[in-house]
DNA sequence: GGTAGTACGGACATTCTTGTCAGCATGAAG
DNA sequence: CTTCATGCTGACAAGAATGTCCGTACTACC
């Protein structure tokens, strides 16, 4: 297990669920892995603006903490798949929670909260 | 709106809602603040791991993007009250299966998946 | 005078993460 | 021979975020 998943666990849930999920682009990787097996070479072109190092630094850290299964299979040219382990397929109704609340959020610009002054200050 | 969340608005509704809750203690916050209106001494002793140099960043962070109001009484010492907007109240359920998730995978330790092989490497 | 309470913000240091670049391995095709 | 495809990894640079420290403002109390 990851040491910032450790960490997360003596705090609260809450940031359990951060640790794990929190790098750049792997709510986006599972989205597409939601649906369905993907190669490597497909999710680097479904995020585009991700550049690859840091993609297979978050499938692999996806792996370590269960969220994915690797499959390598032995064959040239290298052939690699990834799918979301049962454990990151109980991860789609919050996936599609995010999904909706961001594209709320987005088509709302400009909407909500601020500071509201109780008096002068 | 803060640059992170005009750029993620360009790439997709999950990287929107990353973009706004993906700060450090940003969700933790929120959870807090779904219990009711809290002081910043109140939030300082509820996430104690946090300094409150960060915190005070955060908070400011959520503010600007609408998930929260912060009210000034103009009085010394000073007191202000942070509290969700009703956006930030909409995080309710996402907040609460973040939490149900994370307390499910802290307690599964080890379990999942792993990188099966298909044959030999 | 000093200390306490409250809620910060500026400045800089430190830490961590992402980005860039170069390289590896192998069979197939030209 | 070279080029292509595939999926990476190591090393270092660059960028971003957090952490530390100090200071502000004011009243009340010792």
């Amino acid at each position: 297990m990851r040491l910032p998943v450790q960490r997360a666990i003596e705090v609260c849930p809450v940031e359990v669920a951060v640790s794990v999920l929190g790098g750049t682009w792997k709510l986006t990787l599972v989205k597409h892995l939601l649906g369905g097996t993907r190669r490597f070479g497909e999710l680097c072109r479904l995020v585009p603006l991700a550049n690859t190092r840091t993609l297979t630094r978050q499938l692999r850290e996806l792996e370590e903490d269960g969220i994915l299964v690797r499959t390598v299979y032995p064959q040239v040219p290298p052939k690699v798949e990834y799918a979301l382990s049962p454990l990151g397929e109980s991860l789609a109704p919050l996936v599609d929670g995010m999904d909706a609340w961001g594209a709320a959020f987005a088509s709302r610009l400009g909407d909500g909260g601020g500071t509201r002054r109780a008096g002068r200050t």
